[in-house]
DNA sequence: ATGTGACTTTGAGTCCGTC
DNA sequence: AGACGGACTCAAAGTCACA
């Protein structure tokens, strides 16, 4: 379960990500992360903290609900 | 701005966590975390993790979208 | 029932690469 | 453009005693 979760995250911000046009580099330099981290968030391997979330969210210019609806529970 | 999210999340947190009639003891066992850490996030003392976030809304039995709309940028 | 400080171990997050 | 690795630092995870 804990594996699926950042899974599932992980596409939904790809997904936000490629809609924007931006490349993993983008996002990071937008978000201030470093970019073989968005990298692997992406691919659902790094378990982020709160406030992580919350850049990368502010630079997808998104809210979190978005990224976050029917999580934990009914994942896809 | 980083801290702010940490405290409306963690008075999300406690909040969800009263109207079900608990105590952070109830939550701590419930979601397999020590009280006292649970204490801290609600404080905003913690940053914590996705799985740990996610841990605690399985617990709270609500969605990760409930605790985390019009994060960040609309902190009330 | 909760706040808080102190503590050790683990993993978050960075920076350098290569393919 | 993105996947993936190694080596590193510092913060998060996790626990406890005491107020």
């Amino acid at each position: 379960m804990n594996k699926a979760v950042l899974s599932v995250l992980g596409r939904r911000i790809r997904q936000k990500r490629t809609q924007n046009g931006w490349t993993q580099e983008d996002l990071a330099e937008n978000a201030g992360i470093d970019r073989s981290y968005i990298g692997g968030v992406e691919r659902g391997e790094r378990n982020l903290t709160f406030t992580v979330l919350c850049q990368i969210c502010e630079a997808l210019e998104c809210d979190l609900a978005e990224l976050t609806s029917g999580i934990p529970g009914n994942l896809e």
